[in-house]
DNA sequence: CTGTTAGCGCTTTCAG
DNA sequence: CTGAAAGCGCTAACAG
């Protein structure tokens, strides 16, 4: 690999000037330019980034923590990450948290240590000091789905609050009265927020939120199944389930047929996320959709803004959900 | 940040002796040892590793470049790829490649200017002669899901070819005559060999190929459901439609709904791949099985063993798909 | 077992 | 506008 000091004395010039010629900085001669650029060419010149590094301490790279890889949530959140920043030519580098707290850490040391410019963390785990002590020790970091006070510009957000409200809601004027909520891992930001919109749209309605109907699930479909057998085991009637997300959606679909349930004439089911695979479900399902590939492209935006400054680049911060009606919710019929 | 030569100097011992701990080279007293790791936590080292990649040249990253990250497939390959290698401590540099040649080729550029240790690769685009020429080359490379003569042991594969053959035989024993085939793209690799597996399980049972039966799709589900809409116009007749991926499957099973055909009596459909989302299928898609996360994981492995000479890794190479009968498949009754 | 000494390839003042 | 020179933080011979 041909390296700066020969392409300079092919050229004829100082290391200096290559440099210059290679970062479009400095003023440099037309003539000379080209003198270089055709050095450069005939050696196939290819700058070494590594050491371009440790003289500048820039990467041209942003570390990103999802919690996992797979399922089509953070697969399109990291699609729009990458789009964005790779067309500003800058280099993503990908680990995964697995939602839990050492783990995170870990990976978030894994990538310092990699001398990231920046940080795109998907966390769930690691507290809100942790992250206010990252942003002020280390290099700038942009949190997903997460609202750290303070920090607002450098987060993502969706208002998950909004979207258990509107959920609930739309299930609310069809008449349902008694609504059963499986939720997400209450610890976890967005699920504690879907569920306060719950409570809301349930006190708007002059209704009591009744804890019993409450089931608390982990986001995943067995959690969803779970959580309507054991809501029909208790006894307490109810006309419509709201789920926190279409995995567990997509669990009590399961359980409501084996039961013999109508869906939507013997309950109402709506989920959450809009995830592609919905469109599979039978009957419809009717959910909450909000711009996910939308929020990985803001984080990457938000990062070429504060780290490379990308001054004239819009970012929006927070991402309002909408609902989707299909046919897994139905007026409430009946007594 | 603290660096090595601060280190150095509150232990009392020389640059070298410090780097010897921090890399578990050489030999160094319990003693010393003991000291310079008091005097990195007092500092709260941390290496620097643009430095040592400069110094070493190497980099402890190994780049990946798949079409895209969205959808089941590529999630479960990253996921695999990721935690093999970031339990061997190495970094993971993703990119996509979006099946392009263009583009394959600049993600590849990309991932070798960031002077990665290896490439792990699963392109479609580029030639075979642009890939033996990179291996010779530049850095180590490991191709996913693609055959390249003479690089059998860089190459981790499905045997699509043997998939397909079972897809058609699971049908045919079944007592299909007629059967119409949708494929994917043919010039892709995998899209291809699955053919010829349907192909040989044809001959095989003294049946001919009909190329009317065959419709060329992309993998997407609107290829499938306009395969089986211009197969059912054409009027020649079919029992049973091999589908070559699963989402093409479900535009079939999309189109047949829509005229009134009944699955699997009026006609039998079998997919391939068994990704995760079928499971929401009615009926319950019959499809082809293999273990894809278990195809990144032996790649990460191969690199692994190739480049950081872990010798003692089992590798496999090659990767046997098998069927999974479900309900969307049944006997040929009638004429 | 430990220290000395060159670099790795490039950026960046500071002079000229 | 161009060149000289001093590092960036670490590794890897080579001595001792």
């Amino acid at each position: 690999m041909a390296t700066i000091y020969e392409v300079s004395e092919l050229a004829g010039v100082s290391l200096a000037t290559v440099s210059r010629v290679m970062n479009d900085s400095g003023k440099v001669t037309a003539k000379t330019r080209k003198k270089v650029k055709a050095a450069m060419r005939e050696l196939g010149y290819r700058p070494n980034s590594i050491a371009r590094s440790l003289a500048s301490s820039r990467t041209d790279s942003v570390g990103v923590l999802v919690p996992m890889f797979y399922g089509p949530f953070y697969g399109e959140i990291l699609s729009g990450i990458e789009t964005e920043l790779r067309d500003a030519g800058k280099h993503v580098i990908i680990t995964a948290g697995h939602s839990d707290k050492a783990s995170e850490e870990a990976g978030i040391e894994f990538l310092l240590s990699r001398n990231c410019d920046a940080l795109i963390l998907h966390v769930d785990a690691v507290d809100d000091d942790y992250l206010k002590k990252l942003c002020r020790e280390s290099v700038p970091i942009v949190v997903i789905g997460r609202h750290v006070a303070g920090f607002e510009d450098h987060c993502i957000n969706l208002d998950n609050e909004l979207g258990g409200y509107l959920a609930t809601k739309s299930v609310l004027v069809l008449g349902h009265k008694k609504l059963a909520y499986i939720s997400g891992p209450l610890w976890k930001h967005d699920a504690h927020d879907r569920l306060q919109g719950h409570k809301r749209a349930l006190m708007e309605h002059g209704l009591e939120f009744n804890a019993q109907l409450l089931y608390e699930g982990n986001f995943r479909e067995a959690s969803g199944s779970r959580g309507l057998e054991e809501l029909l085991r208790i006894g307490q009637p109810f006309s419509a389930v709201i789920c926190a997300n279409d995995e567990m959606a997509a669990g009590a679909l399961g359980v409501a047929r084996e039961r013999g349930l109508e869906i939507p004439e013997d309950l109402s089911v709506i989920g959450f996320d809009n995830v592609f695979f919905t469109r599979y479900f039978r009957p419809k399902l009717s959910t909450i959709d909000y711009q996910i590939s939308g929020m990985g492209q803001m984080a990457a935006r938000a990062v070429l803004k504060i780290v490379y400054g990308d001054k004239d680049l819009e970012v929006q911060n927070m991402f309002q959900p909408t609902v989707v009606m299909r046919s897994s919710v139905t007026c409430k019929t009946g007594p």
